[in-house]
DNA sequence: ATATCTAATCGCTAAATTACGATTGATTTT
DNA sequence: AAAATCAATCGTAATTTAGCGATTAGATAT
């Protein structure tokens, strides 16, 4: 990623819009979403259980979706309970909805 | 990338979803959408002009929106048109709001 | 036929992403 | 104190992404 010049700056809202399409653009993440939504809450081995992928890999997608913000751990030693920030969550369909609505 | 096992499957929406998301994970593509719905339809070389980016690399950013659907290139010889598909654009905001409202 | 114009594509490089197994750290249970 | 459990982090490899300049392709104008 070349960048000659300064950074490129973007309104706020596009850089925010981007930030979170990122974090959804991968399946993973958007099945984890999904299972939060209907689950409310859930440790990190229930994902681990339902996706077909190793735990390492799990916490890597939670990582992502911890950084911007849209899910957040809570301590229940010794597991980790995960749950939908939902202040977050609304702030990011918001802007969806902005968005498509032209 | 490795993904010892087969492919891994996700739902339908799932994978449309995510599709859509990468699609819009960029700022450029995101300013770029912006840009259109304002403008109705442009030329490459007027996106060129608003963004600080090389005319190889907007064409690019143009080529992801162009592969998920979300914009199409009517030719104007010497030049390509470029709108929004508002058919796949419905689709995509559906499938976000759908998603966020749980 | 040649020159000009617009935009896509090619070739390249640097960096980010996605996956894994192995290790580590924190906490609880024995 | 030792063992067990859970999840994050580390290290590594393969792939994808994002950027650029240069070239190519298609069309019009000279």
């Amino acid at each position: 990623m070349k960048r000659t010049i300064e950074n490129i700056e973007y309104q706020e809202t596009t850089e925010a819009l981007a930030l979170f399409a990122k974090a959804l653009g991968h399946p993973t993440r958007i099945a984890i979403l999904q299972y939060l939504e209907t689950e409310a809450c859930c440790f990190t081995g229930d994902l681990v259980d339902v996706l077909p992928l190793a735990q390492s890999t799990v916490s890597q997608h939670l990582k992502e979706l911890k950084k911007v913000g849209l899910i957040q751990g809570e301590l229940k030693p010794p597991k980790i309970k995960y749950c939908i920030n939902k202040e977050v969550w609304e702030q990011a369909k918001t802007l969806f909805a902005e968005f498509f609505d032209k």
